[in-house]
RNA sequence: GGAGGGAUGGCUGAGCGGCCGAAAGCGGCGGUCUUGAAAACCGUUGGGCGUGCAAGCGCCCCGUGGGUUCGAAUCCUACUCCCUCCGCCA
């Protein structure tokens, strides 16, 4: 949610920012039912301070023994004529809030405008595309052929867009989240955190999910619980409705979960292999952070992910996302393009946001500072990395003439030392 | 799944239906004292919303939502969560 205060003193500047977003929104509504909701609220307190003290009048009257029944009779209509007043403004207030909170977040000054993706600017190359003396394959060609994918019988179990990882499929994915896990806490300071893979209709809200994107979530029947479609959502609500202590910023956390998504979008996209399942592993980082530096530790969080690629010695590229390829809750977006030889593309592997206070403010993640004031902290989180897409990019750009895949070298003791599969 | 008990401020823990947003203790912060520190003593110490340039003023919050009442932390009710015991289970 972004400030009411801008939306009310400043709305010029939230119509701009959703217009460089490419998203057209009516800021008037939302201007006259902040006008209602506030006259109302002023109207019934009023009558509330009233009630307030001829309720201590009565109270004296009593202890005095004296008679208070005219004032009884004057309090029960006033009680009535406020009950009138709250009705109406429980009405307007939830009219206001469901129209706030479908408002995207107002992106960063540093963002660069654009219409969408095609606007993306490429900030930074590392490595350069591995050179081979032959074709290379895709993964889901590889995967079949050496049978560590199986597409097939997934669709048979569960339904299309599900994956069976088989022998050193399954390893690598394992040694992948490990290798990954390791990396971030023992190098980058973050604290691992294995949370609940489901989550309620608050925490969704809370992040930004919800209400705006309930269509592409898994929703369990009869109870309002939701799978999570990435960890930053149990994570960052890690510390919802709570104060934190200045000195305890940044607060970093590492995840690892499942994602589920219903790809509701995607109708016909990416139905080959790894790219676009309904449910595939991440490793998250997510970190609270002082509003004075969260552009700063979104360049680290942006360096703590990229090192993963670097580590494992995969070319990659990092663009900054352009207004109107901007994530809802985000207002400023890093995406980790790796190559990938086999199909000849660059894919987004990782997503590094700063949220700013959007989150914060939904969640009510707050921090005192020294002067003992409260303030809203900023959130920022990013993949570190997607599992699935890395298993990708590693067969890739690791594959060999034969067919087989060499095992990147810093991975090597995730997998019981093996150089190659198969050896 | 069955039977009980509970939910109050950063923590512990009081609270008769009417100055209770809430005692007390601890903790935190500021000060006195001290070369410094500790101890002692004094003061201070929740959040949200509305209004205002501000100081301030007003309203709301005792798990959450309803209800009773002129008036609810206190009574009733539903729900949620936590604890203990039994059953079942990884």
């Amino acid at each position: 949610m972004i400030d009411p205060k801008v939306i009310r003193e400043k709305p010029e500047v939230v119509t701009e920012a959703l217009r460089k977003r490419g998203a057209a929104f009516d800021i008037k509504q939302v201007l006259d039912l902040d006008e209602k909701r506030r006259s109302l609220i002023q109207e019934s307190e009023k009558k509330k301070s009233e009630k307030n003290e001829l309720s201590n009048e009565i109270a004296k009257l009593r202890k005095s023994g004296a008679d208070a029944s005219d004032k009884i009779e004057h309090l029960r209509t006033l009680g009535k004529s406020i009950e009138t007043l709250e009705q109406e403004l429980r009405v307007v207030e939830k009219e206001w809030d469901d129209a706030v909170l479908v408002i995207p977040n107002i992106p960063h000054s540093s963002v660069p405008e654009g219409s969408g993706e095609e606007d993306n600017q490429v900030v930074k190359v590392w490595g350069e595309k591995p050179v081979f003396d032959f074709e290379p394959q895709a993964h889901w060609d590889i995967g079949e052929k050496l049978d560590i994918l199986d597409f097939k019988r997934a669709a048979k179990i569960t339904g299309s867009r599900f994956i069976l990882y088989k022998s050193f499929g399954a390893l690598l994915e394992r040694a992948l989240i490990n290798f990954m896990l390791d990396l971030h806490t023992r190098e980058h300071g973050y604290t691992e955190v294995l949370p609940p893979f489901m989550v309620n209709r608050e925490a969704m809200t809370g992040t930004g999910q919800l209400p705006k994107f309930e269509e592409e979530l898994f929703k369990l029947d009869g109870l309002d619980y939701f799978l999570i479609p990435t960890a930053e959502v149990p994570v960052t609500n890690i510390h919802n409705n709570e104060i934190l202590k200045e000195d305890d910023l940044p607060i970093k956390y590492v995840a690892y979960t499942p994602c589920f998504r219903k790809e509701a979008g995607a109708h016909g996209k990416d139905t080959r292999g790894l790219t676009r399942l309904h449910q595939f592993n991440k490793v998250e980082l997510v970190k609270f952070a002082l509003p004075e530096n969260s552009y700063d530790e979104l360049e680290s969080l942006l360096l703590d992910a990229e090192d993963v690629l670097k580590k494992l010695n995969v070319h990659y590229r990092v663009s900054a996302l352009s207004t109107g390829d901007l994530g809802f809750s985000s207002s400023k977006t890093y995406d980790i393009e790796v190559w990938l030889p086999g199909q000849n593309i660059y894919r987004e592997i990782s997503s590094c946001s700063n949220f700013d206070s959007f989150q914060a403010r939904r969640a009510k993640i707050r921090y005192r500072k020294g002067s003992g004031k409260v303030d809203l902290v900023h959130t920022l989180n990013g993949s570190g990395l997607a599992i699935g897409r890395t298993v990708m990019a590693i067969m890739e750009n690791y594959q060999t003439q034969d067919g087989a895949i060499v095992v990147p070298e810093a991975l090597r003791p995730y997998v019981h030392g093996m150089t190659k599969f198969p050896s």
